[in-house]
DNA sequence: TCGCGGCGATACCCGGCGGGTATCGTAGGC
DNA sequence: GCCTACGATACCCGCCGGGTATCGCCGCGA
């Protein structure tokens, strides 16, 4: 199979719609159509159902979408990376969502720096769930994930810690003053809708409550005083006047762990990782 | 980049020989002078390093080579699933050491046939090493792997158990009466050399001892007396009377864990880890 | 009921590129 | 100094991936 062949019928498994795929990939629909029918032959796999206005994934198509995607992201990675080896960037390209691990993210470069024989790190700041693409594509050589929250499948890890969460409620709200509260209050004491965060294709769930993208965002609604959230204990250096955290005691940990693409173990990487270990 | 290419680029950096690569590539040598020539210009990076007598890799070569394998592994494992979905095969294929495992293989099968709505599970038997391969392209969806032997990198797992290690010695050596021993008394007692498995390359480390390829062979050498060996306390039920097998208090522990590639969890193979995981 | 619009499939054509053979340039080695 | 081994170059050809034009089918609205 050539990624060609795969590009194809991603772009088609993802329109459900021949003309707008190949409008996509920038050509015509004719041997598009031909490409993907060669693909099938190929195969021996039915993997589209073709209905008259329409087009529908069979069982196989659906695997090999999902398994196509991975192993276009596997290509791309292996040319990114080695784009990278060539330009002789010897630094390493952390990525981790802007705004959180703050504090944990300057204590590990400050003592990462402080090896000998540590590169540059180029930090990448991206928005939630951005982070798992740019390490499976090979933009990244490593990343601070937060389980639950990120998906971790499919690297290795390290833990680095876990944190308590907190809820946060615009100042002045009557839940506010309260010490502390467990998870089965939540509802009772604040009747503000959750933000709604983009699924990892980029479109929102249903229900009610804004849609976010960043933590930006998230803040001005919340000083605003639409939403409340729940977030880990580590936003707290971020808050301002406007925002007041209330403890969660009974939230689900969140677990801070480093990550990076299976078997990339360069000496760098290894250094920064073992850094992050003994922190 | 198309998977020709990297195929072609994997093939020449395995052999560092045009000709060589040409002919298991089963083409003639020009073309592929000239695929991996456009490979590099297209990257804008040197991948290799013409020596009149020679080929040698850079360091961006020894980067493709690694991120291209992993990258045609992937490809040929979409292939081989979307195969397999289209077959209508909806038993899942387990993959193992031959000769490990037997009673906890037993054991998870049983346990599985038993849950409503298990699906047909084919055991496939292969040689040490061998199993991540299969499950790295999809010949197979999920694999019994024995830590710290097989790597498990790129994998999610689960740990079904640990065991202890057991020295394998020919009955009537002297160190074979024995009740258990310690794994610094072990050169002084046996000065039998230890079997060499193959490197996942499948070539053989340097050193003494025969080269073995798997168990069979394995227990033929020390029941002749040429070699002692080192394995799971799991080995025993396979054992005859002609091998004497002494516990190792202190060897480090066998951890068997179940594999399977990252975001693969099908409903079967979802209730499969299950069991496994409450055994 | 018929015409129209939208969809994927088919028919047919063309140019480029991937593959072949023949040959060259160069560097060791006897 | 010539031979040999290797990769690079030159040149040619056929196929295949891409284009345009068109068909067949179906659903819908007048």
């Amino acid at each position: 199979m050539e990624t060609r062949e795969l590009r194809y019928f991603v772009a088609v498994a993802e329109e459900l719609h021949f003309g707008r795929a190949a409008r996509r990939l920038g050509m015509a629909q004719p041997p598009l159509s031909r490409a993907i029918q060669q693909l099938e032959r190929r195969l021996g796999a039915t993997l589209l159902e073709r209905d008259s206005h329409g087009v529908t994934l069979t069982g196989a198509g659906t695997v090999l979408l999902r398994e196509g995607r991975a192993a276009l992201d596997a290509v791309d990675a292996a040319e990114q990376r080695t784009r990278r080896a060539a330009a002789g960037t010897a630094g390493l390209v952390l990525v981790t969502k802007a705004g959180a691990t703050g504090e944990l993210l300057a204590k590990l470069l400050d003592a990462y720096a402080a090896e000998p024989g540590s590169v540059p790190v180029e930090i990448l700041l991206c928005r939630p769930g951005e982070q798992e693409g740019l390490l499976r594509t090979g933009r990244a050589d490593v990343a601070l994930l937060h389980r639950p929250f990120d998906a971790t499948s499919g690297f290795d890890t390290e833990e680095l810690g876990t944190e308590g969460q907190l809820l946060l409620l615009p100042a002045g709200h009557p839940g506010s003053t309260r010490p502390h509260v467990l998870m089965s209050e939540i509802d009772d004491l604040a009747d503000l809708p959750m933000p709604r965060w983009p699924r990892h294709d980029g479109t929102y769930p249903d229900g009610p409550g804004p849609e976010v993208l960043d933590a930006t965002q998230l803040f001005q609604l919340i000083t605003l005083g639409r939403i409340r959230a729940i977030l880990p204990e580590s936003v707290r250096t971020q808050l301002t006047g406007a925002i007041v955290a209330v403890p969660i005691l009974d939230a689900p940990r969140v677990t801070t762990v480093i990550a990076w693409p299976p078997q990339s173990r360069s000496r760098p990487l290894a250094a920064l990782i073992q850094t992050a270990t003994r922190l």
